[in-house]
DNA sequence: CGGGCCCTTGAGTGTCCTCAAGTTATGTGG
DNA sequence: CCACATAACTTGAGGACACTCAAGGGCCCG
């Protein structure tokens, strides 16, 4: 497979992104190193690597994950389309959680070594990255309030809304309220610090209520905003917001 | 009072803090724009505000927390000295969170409006602001961890540990193995999503087994590494980092 | 056809919650 | 100086949400 131009990447002219200038984007083409395809499964980070590589998710869904020492595993975040890896390799040394490919994913790598030059000579971009950066932090910040205050149904339906909003906002909603979901229920039950078990019989009592069904690796929601209500959480259509 | 000129900031030779070369010195001398001081129980910035001002912090103690739609609240983290707070609204226009003075505060004030600049003129400010937005995303990480997988014994000897390990990093370790720790119970509980009651019982049950001794506004932890291998965790001291 | 992975369902248990009351310390006004 | 109010911490009792254990079903693949 070609490797993909900057020019003439997928993601620049998709929903949720801010289009970069024609000087970014040669930057960001030097920037570059290659490409990266891989399979289901694959780990492609590792929880204390220091890896010399940053990627950015052009196709293909994943996890960031932590395992704790005796084995337990916290989800996260789930990794989407747009997403940026590394930057906390990147800027220090060491992840503290790993990235995981659920589906195959195809990524855009760039070299660490060359990020003090994109600081050095493309503030804009520089900005960006701290921009990403928060974003994450804000993002987290919500997670925590969800898992230190809201109970397992509510878990359930924020994470569900999000999730939506999210591939909704990247075009993937292939029917009205349907978009893929091509992650197991243990996947959700680590994200949101509940039982395999409890999670199974939450998703059923909301598929009952006909607040959602997710199945076949599809999730579909009849009404969003009843879900939301149901979460406690508000619908925030993301802003358009700067990628690579 | 007499403003602190940025030459002579006690965070400067404070332990854990990266010294800054007298041109960066220069530099954020112009960048500050005045200093802050709060009582007790202060609002310093607002959940969902648009602030033109960022902090550092310079002395007190403070908490980050978020309140859901039906009051809940939820503390994402304790504020210390050296912290630096409204980075979000400074990047992304707004903030996830509201912070509050618990002890009287005094801080360091910048202009938002001038954090172009540094991007601009400052790329290895650029990068240490980074730096510092991805250390609050690794902390949320292991938050996230926490709250999800370890149950509530381990929580609050997690957060002790941390905690513990912040202050006496701030050279504020009075007597070996005690630190000052202002903060009320409820406030250990809304941070580690536990009822005040059970909280209260878990720590009193920690205090007969000799782990700590949190009373009077002073936390005593005789073993740390016990602590820490009760909460599973790793003792890690903070590297140097990056303020201001 | 056997084995593995994921989802599902039932039964019993326990951690953690809520409700409620009481103690201590501090501050305020009569 | 004392009655009263408030805020934080403490302790007991009972209940519920979520957990573990266990077993079975559907599906894919070797």
């Amino acid at each position: 497979m070609k490797m993909i131009s900057c020019h003439s990447c997928p993601l620049q002219d998709c929903g949720p992104f801010l289009p970069h200038s024609d000087e970014e984007k040669d930057f960001l083409q030097g920037f570059k190193a290659g490409e990266m395809a891989v399979g289901a499964g694959t780990q492609i980070l590792m929880e204390g690597a220091k890896t010399p590589q940053l990627f950015t998710v052009l196709e293909g869904m994943g996890l960031r994950e932590k395992t704790l020492e005796d084995g337990r595993r916290q989800v996260i975040n789930f990794v989407l389309p747009g997403d940026f890896i590394g930057l906390q390799a990147g800027i220090m040394n060491e992840m503290s959680h790993s990235v995981e490919a659920v589906t195959p994913m195809r990524c855009c790598v760039f070299r660490r070594e060359d990020l003090w030059l994109l600081y050095r000579n493309r503030p804009e971009l520089a900005f960006d990255l701290t921009w990403i950066a928060a974003a994450e932090e804000y993002f987290l910040g919500e997670t925590v309030a969800t898992l230190g205050q809201r109970d397992g149904t509510e878990r359930i339906a924020w994470a569900l809304v999000k999730l939506f909003v999210r591939l909704r906002g990247l075009g993937l909603e292939t029917e009205p309220g349907t978009v893929p979901l091509p992650y197991r229920q243990q996947d959700l039950a680590d994200a949101l610090g509940l039982s395999l078990v409890h999670t199974n019989k939450t998703l059923s009592r909301l598929r009952a209520r006909r607040m959602l069904d997710w199945s076949d690796g599809k999730l579909r929601v009849p009404d969003l905003q009843a879900l939301a209500d149901l979460a406690m959480t508000e619908i925030e259509t993301m802003p358009r917001r700067p990628f690579l």
